[in-house]
DNA sequence: TTCAAACGGCTTTTT
DNA sequence: GCCGTTTGAA
């Protein structure tokens, strides 16, 4: 690595003419100039919602490089996500060409793999490690709460695991817990235990969980200071997204790489800040200048971990820091703002913030009361429509909702009026079984030490090897002193009858024979393209493919092809990565959750969780489910500052509205399969209320009407030809109504449950421009047009009261008259 | 060991 | 209303 360039200007360049940077600062407000300008040890950018810090980010990256101030290799970068991380390489690549190689734009996660695969050897780990993620450790847990029969004691894998969570985002490891536990406690005393074993076990493993690959990063940098020299000499200009989001972990990791190098020994142990400002003292040697950007209304991850005080004890933590305000947004309409401002204005415990914007007020925000969550989400699809007729693209319009699961409701009615859309997070590729499955083949070549891998694909697909041979393989291993793995090549040796024998024979045939393929004992390195064929060897000889397909199990089908597209990544990744390894498969696996896929061009409403909203914006938002006990969420109601945190939720979702914005709830909502009453959200009312236009207000839905099917007239207010305003009831000079309980029983089952949890099948049901259909729900149209192959054939139907609609004919209730 | 049927519990948000 | 776990039978 050539030696770098010495800093040429160090502090705020003068105000001179022509400068480098001048088409950089173009467009960039005076606050915005001086976040991409300002040169000093340590900068915290206060970036409200929409205030361009992603551009000011990358703009100040840029600047440092053009500059010669430092080389790409020299910058770190740390994204909230992997998407967030491709996005900005790209914007630097935009403004500066392909010289912006070399940089490290990632996630603290994949930063510390990163780190770690080059130094796992220091401490006792190899590199080919695996990471664990949360399903993983789970099945870990769950095995270790049963040996230790900790349930006994009330604990459930998943809370034992929350709670390992929470001690390693605090740092604390089994011993430091061990230490300072009260252990005359049983239950304590078992759960030390259960915490050491799980952490021998991912030892044993050669694996990490999540929060390792943070915390053991940390704890490499203390226990080898030359080792975290070495980075810090490298990383000179470090510089950190969201960090109201970092939990103490990465807090600390961050100190440990903004210290001078070469200063280990003098602060160490001691946990204490040891900045010093660059005057630096003996050794010469300055540490690394660290940006951080964040905004504590948008702190959202306190759950797992997040410390808001990292970013409101910034400047006590590195004395001399510039901050920077950003108040001015560029996203969002004024409306939109005042109502952002008034929500988070309840908050108060917050430094006093206001964003403005001079866009204009832009109009209002529309507001909607469903009957049920599947009103609310024909309401949606409708609207959706509508803005898609008028012009917006549906990859501009977005769906949040708090919890996963109220997703459902908004597919079922999105695929019957054929609604494009994509779900982001949700049930994931990668957690699905037969992934797992394969994953777990995948990582048995790559790091055979994986035993829980190893025990995932005994038996899969079934070879008729159940506990008590699972028992005698570790047994075996265990009196060898050998591996699991290694154990199921000794076959004969295991005390099993001999077809049993025949079938570990084989699988450790199929292993040794994929381990040629991906990893050749020549020494050679494999070509990207023997990931394709090492799985196509796992999936193919183990015979799981053969049962998948001989099963009669219709989902076996589907399982089928999601492993033909498993397949299909791994080409891509060979195209994408012809360097790539076995292992840096895996990891790109292990770490690229499914929110980061970036086919955002593929024209498709998007839905999501409030959560996965976060840094994201669109032209026209739904938030739905804006219910008491949703958002806020029941659960967050007792936990101290639950509420609060639950309010700066929902403001980050209001605040990724671009132009319209629209707040629904539903009076009924089925959960657990139980129909219950559903309040409006306590947040809704600290709207100003002359901001939202009601198409249906949650009075509406009270007071009258409230007897009458709309399943027999349609709904009233929707639909293309109104124009939104003056068409719903409004509150006059009222508050937003405050939901009465006292609702008649009758009509909450009425429209509970309208649409069939079935999906029904008319069959090749033949339709034409021309004909008149009558729709359960929509009652009776004449089809326009119709568009689509096969089982994707939608008709276009202008319904007589309804307006029109788009229908998928396959699936769609409705009758050729 | 495997399968089917009944049962109970539960869901906040995620790298 | 779904999931995983438990139970009993083959």
């Amino acid at each position: 690595m050539p030696d770098p360039i010495k800093p040429v200007i160090v502090g705020v360049p003068g105000p001179s003419g022509s400068r480098p940077d001048d088409d950089l600062l173009a467009g960039l407000n005076e606050p915005q100039r001086e976040a991409v300008t300002y040169r000093g040890p340590a900068l915290l950018i206060v970036a409200g919602a929409g205030s361009g810090k992603t551009s000011v980010l990358t703009r100040r990256i840029a600047s440092l490089l053009r500059s010669r101030e430092a080389w790409p290799s020299q910058i770190l970068a740390i994204t909230f996500t992997n998407k967030a991380a491709g996005e900005m390489r790209e914007r630097v690549r935009g403004l500066i060409g392909d010289t912006a190689q070399g940089m490290w734009i990632s996630t603290f996660h994949s930063a510390c793999v990163r780190i770690l695969r080059r130094e796992a050897d220091q401490f006792g780990f190899t590199k080919n490690f695996t990471i664990y993620d949360s399903g993983d450790s789970r099945a870990l847990i769950k095995r270790l709460v049963k040996e230790h029969e900790a349930d006994a004691f009330g604990f459930t894998p998943a809370s034992v695991q929350g709670r390992i969570s929470k001690l390693k985002n605090e740092l604390a490891d089994a011993e430091s817990f061990a230490r300072t536990a009260n252990l005359s406690d049983p239950a304590e005393r078992v759960f030390a235990e259960v915490f050491a074993d799980y952490q021998r076990a991912l030892q044993r493993a050669n694996a990490f969980d999540f929060d390792d690959l943070i915390g053991q990063t940390v704890y490499l940098f203390r226990a080898f200071p030359h080792v975290a020299d070495v980075y810090r000499r490298r990383f000179r200009h470090i510089l950190v997204d969201e960090y109201q989001d970092t939990n103490h972990a990465q807090y600390a990791l961050i100190h440990e790489l903004t210290r001078p190098p070469g200063s280990d020994g003098q602060a160490h142990d001691s946990g204490m800040m040891i900045f010093d400002a660059p005057s630096g003292g003996a050794g010469g040697e300055e540490a690394a200048s660290l940006t951080v950007v964040g905004d504590s209304d948008q702190s959202i991850y306190a759950f797992r971990g997040a410390d808001i005080r990292n970013i409101t004890e910034f400047e006590r933590d590195y004395p001399g820091a510039k901050v920077v305000l950003l108040e001015q947004n560029y996203r969002s309409t004024q409306t939109i703002l005042d109502a952002a401002n008034a929500v988070i204005g309840n908050n108060f415990d917050r430094k006093d913030k206001k964003l403005w914007t001079d866009v204009g007020p832009g109009s209002a925000i529309i507001g909607f009361t469903g009957y049920s969550q599947h009103d609310e989400a024909q309401f949606v699809a409708d609207e959706v429509e509508a803005l898609h007729r008028a012009g917006t693209a549906y990859s501009e319009m977005a769906v949040f909702y708090r919890t996963n699961s109220q997703s459902r409701a908004l597919e079922e009615i999105f695929i019957r009026s054929a609604v494009p859309y994509k779900i982001m997070g949700g049930t994931k590729f990668y957690e699905r079984a037969e992934i797992k499955d394969a994953m777990a083949y995948l990582i048995a070549v790559a790091n055979p030490a994986d035993e829980l891998s190893v025990r995932r694909i005994l038996n899969r697909p079934r070879r008729g090897i159940g506990d008590v041979t699972e028992t005698s393989i570790a047994r075996y291993a265990a009196e060898e002193g050998i591996t699991f793995r290694d154990a199921l090549a000794n076959a004969s040796a295991l005390g099993v009858g001999p077809k049993i024998q025949q079938a570990i024979a084989h699988l450790d045939a199929v292993l040794a024979e994929a381990t040629e393929v991906m990893l050749p004992a020549s020494g050679e390195v494999a070509p990207p393209t023997s990931v394709t064929e090492g799985l196509n060897v796992l999936l193919n000889k183990s015979g799981y493919l053969d049962a998948l397909r001989r099963s009669k199990d219709p989902q076996d089908e589907a399982r089928v092809e999601n492993l033909d597209e498993l397949v299909a990544v791994t080409r891509e990744f060979a195209r994408n990565n012809p360097e790539g390894t076995l292992l840096d498969f895996l990891t790109e696996v292990a770490l690229v959750s499914d929110a980061d896929d970036l086919d955002d061009s593929s024209g498709s409403v998007s839905l999501m969780t409030m959560h996965t909203a976060k840094g994201l914006e669109f032209d026209a938002v739904f938030v739905t489910g804006v219910e008491e006990d949703l958002i806020p969420h029941r659960i967050s109601a007792n936990e101290p500052g639950g509420p609060q945190e639950e309010r700066r939720l929902f403001y980050v979702a209001l605040t990724r509205a671009r132009k319209k914005l629209h707040v629904s709830l539903a009076m009924t909502r089925a959960q657990f399969g139980e129909v219950s009453a559903a309040l409006p959200s306590r947040f809704l009312q600290e709207i100003p209320h002359e901001l939202i236009d009601w198409r249906q207000s949650p009075g509406d839905v009270n007071s009258r009407g409230g007897t009458q099917s709309r399943a027999l007239n349609g709904r009233p207010g929707s639909g293309a030809g109104r124009g939104g305003f003056g068409g719903g009831s409004r509150y006059g000079d009222d508050l937003v109504p405050l939901p009465r309980r006292e609702k008649p029983a009758g009509d909450i089952t009425k429209f509970a449950n309208r649409i069939p949890a079935k999906v029904r099948d008319n069959g090749d049901l033949e339709l034409a421009p021309g004909d008149r259909i009558r729709h359960d729900d929509f009652g009776e149209g004449r089809v326009d047009m119709i568009t689509g192959e096969g089982a994707k054939r939608v008709a276009h139907v202008r319904f007589d009261s309804a307006g029109p609609k788009k229908l998928l004919i396959k699936i769609a209730p409705i009758a050729k008259l």
